[in-house]
DNA sequence: CGTGGAAATGAAAGCGCTTTCAAAGTCGAA
DNA sequence: TTCGACTTTGAAAGCGCTTTCATTTCCACG
């Protein structure tokens, strides 16, 4: 190997150097085009085989005018949530040939900077949930940026994929008041996030439409420690059902439960939302949510909107579309006919 | 590449200009130089403000040499182990004021050139489990870029992070014997990872010492459904205890021996690796890793790795580090003085 | 008023690459 | 042997930004 003159990284001018062409053709050499030899392009390699070179994709982004990248901001990983929504996302962009670039908010006092940071190193970003406001959205939005917002709110001109919320609700609160539940209680925050607040929504729909009081509404960090604790409260005086935000949540009432002497289905009926893998093995009745297909589904309408942006100025309609959810019903709402065996298994 | 000054972005140019001065002013203010009166900086901010300016990150970086970016590689995101990984790299690179890129090479077979390219997007690159062969490893080595491995079998010259697997492996073994159980079957492939042959190591270790004969082994992919294949299996001619890869595939397993009407931990055992939140609520003994600080601890080695190499050219020794894993023991390998409630709780 | 020196600003040179445009080869036909 | 018509290659102009270095401006002081 030869002598780098620093630890350096090769230039395409060395390898030009090396394999005694200009730069021009090194690049055109690399980029697979028809306009140089075979002999000439054999020569290139030979240089770039000798220096190890990799060619640095600032240069090559800033010259081509696009970063190659596409972004997503999310809140957090833990839990499946937002980790299936990041892997369909990944998987897409790349195979439109972009890289990704994540960035979690969790905890973060400057997010909005960062945020807007971000916004800068890539050519579309998806924005999930509640992790900067809408001032931050539209500005992003008025760089040029092609944006999409996953579950959060919509804002004008902002293209926006959101999961169904309040009619998946409405059915679990059916299927609950068909157990005979009367009294439930919702643990979660509606005001935290627009999905919360369609889950919340549905339920309370539903009770009123059976001459039922809105439901008691307990705000509640989205975790299984959070659930305990709230589970613990609620043990003093036990409702017949608990509506949960989330999985998380639903297992920490479980827990709670559990730990105070009550069985789940037979005390209280609890239920959650996601149907993370944990929700099977403790029979939680719940509900699935496409999460892969939501982050896919930004990734493609991006590319898109990439494209249209670099074909004319015109601006589009922004696009909406919600996909499907589905009740997922195990043991913990109420006994069922055909009893699932414990402490395994679940109907899809 | 047509330049039409409506739908684009706003450069550095246009703000000079809107401002009345040149780009090295507008570049100095933006940075908080001290270099620019309050009056200026303020002109140039009403400018931003006005053009909604938000700086190209390309150019920047190309300008300062540096991405201010780092990767990671990893199979895949479906399970928490991954997904807490990179997170803890996230964090931790945020902190550090750095962006992160990811690749999932799963399932692609374009892998090797992804991974290259992506280090020629980045200052500095982790690399984790079988996604990329020593090939590539030691070709992005070459090129400069700052390394790290985790989970990986090492490679000359490359920093590299793991965690324990052959003693706790043989610790969770020994746990196994003194519950009574001789036959072992071992399921996961020792070939796939070094992690597995760690885990696949320890238990033989500890088997042999006590006079058994090597554990049968059965290669498996790493998902529940695997798990449910494999398990169903093994119920023809159950062994005493099923040591899994991981905890998906033990809950699978856990899952066929319900299925064809053996009980856990009665009739076998089952026991799985990396304490997901599912082997909580299934009360499955298995091992917990620091996957946060995994990724934590890679992304400061590779911040002090570029420090490192910007500051001179010499080659520092590779580090190595080993992470202390914990074995997690509930109901599912055998009784304990102290039964734990079903289907819930565990030991921590 | 004039001056030296500090403070603020501008001009311009890159950073590593792609791509246009012009120049230099190459080759077959006249 | 000479001439076009291609085919290959090279020179150079950016892409958007940072930063050095030179220049201008502004004051305090003589």
């Amino acid at each position: 190997m030869k002598a780098l003159s620093k630890s350096k990284a090769a230039t395409i001018y060395e390898v030009a150097r090396h394999a005694g062409v200009s730069i021009a053709t090194v690049s055109r050499a690399l980029r697979d085009s028809d306009l140089v030899t075979e002999s000439t392009r054999a020569r290139v390699r030979a240089a770039v085989e000798a220096l190890n070179y990799t060619p640095n994709q600032l240069g090559r982004s800033l010259a081509e005018g696009r970063h190659a990248a596409n972004g997503i901001v999310f809140p957090d990983l833990t839990g499946p949530y937002y980790a299936e929504v990041v892997l369909g996302y990944e998987e897409a962009a790349s195979e439109l040939g972009r890289s990704v670039l994540i960035l979690a908010t969790h905890g973060r006092r400057d997010a909005e900077a960062a945020v807007l940071d971000l916004a800068g190193r890539v050519d579309g970003l998806a924005v999930m949930g509640n992790t900067v406001g809408d001032d931050t959205v539209r500005s992003i939005a008025a760089t040029g940026v092609p944006l999409v917002l996953l579950a959060r709110p919509p804002v004008d001109g902002v293209d926006t994929i959101r999961t169904r919320n309040e009619r998946t609700a409405a059915e679990l609160a059916a299927h609950l008041l068909a157990h005979g539940h009367r009294r439930i209680v919702f643990v979660g925050d509606p005001e935290a996030a627009p999905d919360m607040a369609g889950r919340y929504a549905g339920l309370a729909k539903t009770m009123r439409a059976h001459g039922l009081p809105k439901p008691d509404c307990r705000p509640c960090s989205y975790d299984v420690e959070a659930g305990e604790r709230i589970g613990a409260q609620l043990m003093a005086d036990p409702p017949d059902a608990v509506v949960c935000a989330n999985d998380e949540v639903a297992l920490g009432v479980h827990l709670a439960a559990e730990a105070a002497g009550r069985s789940v289905p037979h005390d209280l009926a609890v239920t959650g939302w996601d149907d993370v893998l944990a929700a099977r093995f403790a029979g939680l009745t719940t509900v699935s949510q496409p999460m892969r297909e939501l982050g896919a589904t930004a990734a493609r309408w991006l590319d898109g909107r990439i494209a249209e942006r670099t074909a004319g100025p015109e601006r589009a309609t922004p696009r909406r579309r919600v996909l499907p959810t589905q009740l997922v019903v195990r043991r913990s709402c109420g006994s069922h006919p055909v009893e699932i065996p414990s402490p395994l298994g679940g109907t899809a």
